[in-house]
DNA sequence: GACCCGATTGTTATCGATATCGTAAGCGAT
DNA sequence: ATCGCTTACGATATCGATAACAATCGGGTC
């Protein structure tokens, strides 16, 4: 299947202009930038003629000249920690699809779980001068927060509760969540709870649910301490079957695990087939995010849900209402909107 | 955990622009945008007084002003059927990972699987005046090309090998994939396969990887039409499950399942563990896209793999090659890179 | 008839950077 | 001393739109 060249491949013309399209539309350019922006009074007669003149020329409108003067971007930064994580990208989805409506485009940038990338990332951001920016954790280098409370645009900090917020927060306790889990593991009467995770501090979110987990064994009266660190942030499916191995062997005695994410949870269920340890007979195996995956593994997998797409949305909201504000010379008040969470129980515990 | 203010909140000052970075600093704007972009001739003296300055502002370039006078945004427009998949998300990985380093920004827009939201997004985009434009597909509506064609910028067409390329194309036929992967389960002795995808032609890879199992199966001489058509693409974990109980259902004597992709095999395959069908024993299950979860399910899942970050870093390149010819007044020549497949067969069939 | 009003359109200045060209200084060669 | 060349920097025009204000017109009000 050869594929064949179009005979005629229209030369690289530069765009036309307003400027052009008034021209031909034998009005001014103000008025093509009212019809084309639709706001603007424009008789019927005159917009009519003026799309003619756009569509005969092919014309779309530059932003990146009006933004110039009309000081909005119609950008929004978006910073997410990996895009190739289902969470995360059902947040930047929800966030796209409450901005979208209002003209605004997302521009989303990946942190790799990374405070300093994070940083580089907000520089890169700002130099595009957006209207507002939304991050994926309530932590930061010092300088970039600094950056953040001085570019002048609202920010909405999300998946977490930072104790001392930027500016808006939509978020949720990720080391009370995990508490949650725990606590529910030992209703069901495990008593012998291991967590596996990440083995450097880069996951902040990570971090804080392993925190979770051990105030909730040490509150609990449990055994502490039974803790595998495995590979970097995030950590796959794979690794979380390499670090229930791990786990069993080096606490035998240990009856169920939480595991960081779902992902390392269903590798771990995945190696406990393999190995023929029963899964939760033999160990119990719970995650956090509820994947897909968890939804639709055998067993089913126990995990702690939150509504990823709602976070987006929610934040986009928190967002645009700011935008307003700032539009009408308001001054916006920092809001914090705590979304829930819950836990889910499946067959794998 | 009340979170709280910060006590002192920056009032949201309008940021500093490059002249009073340059008044600052005791030197002329031009000599300020000189420094900061580090390709000018500047003296270390002045460049030195320039950063303390820009220092002491916190100022930080704005390109979108920069883009006006240069004509280039520094933006590549990135459109995917969805994000929400890894096999893209790696893709749209691959392109920044090469694009960073030069300065660009991609712009990511979501088609879901939709020509029509294509169509839109396409226009969306060249509002914003990318200096190059990756796509998803090859196949557009005719305004959507048309717009490809004539925005006067190179276009890269990823994920198939169009017949009528727009420019240039990094791909690979789905179509090619999916007839090796049946072929490969006819040598391994199954003779009653049947499909798996999604029901409607929104997906045009879906169904190209169809096309190439009818092909398959007519020219083995297997029995044909064995195919279920299952939900809106893209095709999730658990209509996978769903379809595979109606194949069963509807020819009991199907003995292995193609699906559109890894997420729907999957889906099957647990839903076979549910119902006590043996994989590959009752009935093989193969995916397509290699997605983690394959290679960590149990039993393993066979597919089709191709390396998704390296299409999206080729992509990358033979964009940054197109926009170098740009630069220099070169006519850049359209160039088909085909990216290989490969079957990869594991324990599910 | 004077005046005001709303609807529609045009004029001009401007957003913040960069392209382009010009200028001045320094320096080696003739 | 002059020329040519390089290096460092400034002045000005410009990119393509929009903001802000001005102008025009027809009609209604008093």
């Amino acid at each position: 299947m050869k594929p064949t060249r179009p005979t005629t491949r229209p030369i690289p013309k530069r765009p036309a202009t307003m400027a052009e399209v008034a021209a031909r539309a034998g009005v001014s350019a103000m008025t093509v930038s009212r019809a084309l922006k639709s706001d603007g009074a424009v008789s019927e007669e005159t917009r009519r003629k003026i799309l003619a003149a756009v569509d005969e020329l092919g014309y779309v409108l530059d932003l990146s000249a009006g933004a110039l003067s009309s000081k909005r971007t119609g950008f929004v930064a978006v910073l997410v920690p990996s895009i190739n994580n289902s969470n995360f990208s059902d947040t930047a989805r929800g966030i796209t699809e409450i901005i979208e409506g209002q003209g605004l485009q997302m521009l989303l940038g990946y942190t790799d779980y990374d405070m300093e990338k994070e940083e580089q990332l907000v520089q890169a951001m700002l130099t595009r001068r957006p209207d507002g920016i939304i991050v994926t954790d309530g932590r930061h280098t010092p300088k970039a927060r600094r950056m953040l409370e001085s570019a002048g645009i609202p920010v909405v900090e999300t998946w977490d509760l930072p104790d001392d917020p930027i500016d808006h927060v939509v978020g949720f306790s990720n080391a009370e969540a995990s508490r949650a889990l725990v606590h529910r593991l030992y209703q069901k009467g495990y008593r012998n709870i291991g967590f596996i995770g990440g083995a450097s501090r880069r996951d902040t979110r990570g971090a804080d649910r392993r925190l979770g987990y051990t105030r909730a064994v040490e509150e609990l009266g449990l055994p502490v301490g039974r803790t595998i660190s495995f590979g970097n942030p995030p950590i796959s499916m794979e690794q979380g079957g390499q670090a229930i191995v791990h786990l069993v062997q080096q606490w035998p005695d240990v009856d169920a695990a939480v595991c960081v994410s779902d992902l390392s949870a269903f590798g771990a269920i995945m190696e406990c087939h393999r190995r023929g340890w029963a899964v939760p007979g033999r160990i119990a195996i719970a995650g956090f995010g509820d994947f897909e995956v968890s939804r639709c593994a055998w067993p089913r997998i126990t995990t702690v849900t939150v509504d990823c797409r709602n976070i987006g949305r929610e934040a986009g909201r928190v967002l645009l209402n700011a935008l307003d504000d700032v539009q009408h010379d308001r001054t916006p008040a920092p809001s914090t909107l705590i979304v829930p969470f819950e836990v889910i129980e499946r067959e794998s515990t």
